[in-house]
DNA sequence: AGTGGGTGTGTATACGTATACACCCACCGG
DNA sequence: CCGGTGGGTGTATACGTATACACACCCACT
């Protein structure tokens, strides 16, 4: 009896709403998007996609729009819970333009995260995870797909916003230094993560400029296990530091756990900084001195870079640095007295 | 010259590749689909779509087929860390399925949510964010549209997966029971998200099987920065709880730092418990006390239980309880000496 | 030599939408 | 009274892909 309003059957299509207002598909497609139609027929046609719950195939616009709003987001690791906070930002720029986020996590290589993405045929990438040289973000580039890099620098010629690291490590430090220390040690990423780079760079430089002995370096590649041990390893060493600094707020914490899993206090026998400033860095239980990312910024700027070069893909390279900002709070104290025998 | 095989013109097409290959655009399909195609013929559009850097338009693709590969997820809130991990385990699953992964926050009704999710023709969605009488969800599920409720249970007929919550909050009870304590306190979710609702009715029915006094409940939604406040108040009031449990580990950390802040020292004056065990629950700087849910084995049976959906829309509804484990730390100790005047 | 089946290919069509174009009608100014 | 204008609508087409169908072969078997 009739056609069931409520089954199983493939969803209402225009056709079916111009079938039942007696219009053509021409008048729904219009009706729907606010183009010309007389009122008493645009109400009628309201009312019946209302009722027969309609919902636009995104593909079939798509495929005559060429447009998707659909934006694809690259991250590296998902549990860092840096990116959650961010992809929120993100999401919130994305909305306020009725675009949408699709998120691929990158864990093994961003070629087949790359890959789908252009399969949907995104209107441009934003990558928070681009390694230096990865193949699939110079494809892009090279073919004028529109990307932005955010919190990383590549030397690709695309988009990119960071925040000013060379400053924040140099905070860094200098609020080491200041309370003392000079036997730092540094947990890094991967040599080809070019955020760590940049922060390290930036760390090494300062300790110069100040004539302090040089940080040693484990690269960890951001990894909280591998952090976890290689920080265990420093403080049960030979000469272990007075002072870890993790290139990510991450790679921090598993310091902190390595610290507090031996017994050495913090920060009365080790002083512990990160980089990112999350959440749960604010928390009292852990109160990491930190260097806060303008997170809400970065974002704002990521999608606003890259809606103008999706409008005008012939633009010129841009690179924006954000002010980064120390956050001194509880796990960073003086050098302890040097016990040597 | 020719057409510029690098350049910002819109992408090839399987045309284009049959006109390079001087066949049909049915071969070219056929050849990069796995059909019947010669092998000379297969070997040489290959070629030619890898040189043209060919990526298949998914929107055309799913016109036809009229399936996308893709899968929504709703989520609450993305910085609460159990959401991240439940979502790389899902994506895991999908990624073995050759599915994709379209994410949603819903912070703010998921109707909006649901809407973009559809209008992407998504093969089905896993909602982790559904509340009771949510509009949206009855609506799919009337339209038998392939729904799974993760970790979450509400009665509207459609498939469901959860840890068993009365088993993990009996085992939270009889653990402070067995401590000692009796004046429990209970951070709870919002009166119409499920989980926290039968986590609360499992403490509730196990303290009064024991014959303990009820539990004092704050209505937090689950929300951080309420919770903080809520746990604050319910220490500085005038009677104290001992212990207080979180309905997940966000406010349970909540608890924990609203106690570090007021210098009540945990376990000692106040025993604190969650639910989830969160990466971060291991800490050895938090080491929390709570109830594990069995992350792999609930996205695992979510995906499933959404495939077969998908194949069959008119299975029978299943619920699928998985079983949790309470994990002992270091915020939970006996009952404080009672310090009455 | 004729039939049958299998292999490889081309032709044609469908999916659902937006939009260029043509058309009709009512109205208004000259 | 007529030409123009503009609002409202229908017709036709394009987007890129998968696939049903038809067809042209070639080989093997009776």
């Amino acid at each position: 009896m009739g056609k069931p309003p409520v089954g199983a059957g493939r969803p209402p299509t225009s056709v079916d709403i111009a079938r039942a207002a007696g219009t053509s598909q021409a008048t729904v497609s219009r009706a729907l998007n606010g183009g010309r139609v007389a009122a008493a027929t645009r109400e009628r046609i309201l009312a019946i996609s209302r009722e027969l719950g309609y919902t636009p195939n995104a593909a079939a616009r798509s495929m005559v729009t060429s447009r998707t709003g659909l934006v694809g987001v690259v991250v590296s690791d998902l549990t860092n819970p840096f990116y959650p906070e961010f992809l929120e930002e993100i999401a919130a720029c994305l909305g306020a333009r009725r675009q949408h986020m699709l998120l691929q996590n990158a864990a093994g290589g961003d070629e087949d995260a790359v890959e789908l993405l252009l399969q949907q045929r995104v209107d441009g990438i934003v990558f928070t995870a681009a390694v230096e040289g990865s193949a699939a973000v110079a494809g892009l580039v090279a073919r004028r797909f529109p990307v932005v890099l955010a919190n990383r620098v590549v030397d690709a010629g695309c988009d990119t916003v960071e925040g000013d690291h060379p400053a924040g490590a140099a905070a860094v430090v200098d609020h080491l230094a200041g309370l003392g220390h000079r036997r730092i040690a540094v947990l890094a990423g991967l040599p080809g993560a070019s955020t760590s780079a940049r922060r390290l760079a930036g760390i090494r430089d300062r300790l110069a400029e100040r004539g302090l002995p040089e940080a040693r370096v484990v690269e960890t590649g951001f990894d909280y296990d591998r952090a976890v041990r290689a920080a265990t390893e420093l403080l049960t060493g030979p000469h272990p530091p007075t002072a870890i600094v993790g290139l990510n707020d991450q790679v921090a914490f598993a310091a902190l756990n390595a610290a507090a899993a031996l017994g050495v206090p913090v920060p009365a026998r080790l002083s512990v900084a990160g980089f990112d400033d999350v959440r749960q860095a604010s928390w009292p239980t852990l109160g990491l001195t930190t260097v806060r990312q303008p997170l809400a910024a970065m974002a704002a700027r990521s999608v606003a870079l890259l809606n103008e070069r999706v409008d005008d893909p012939s633009l010129a390279p841009r690179h924006e640095v954000l002010p980064a900002e120390l956050v001194v709070r509880s796990t960073t104290g003086p050098r302890p007295e040097a016990r040597e025998p």
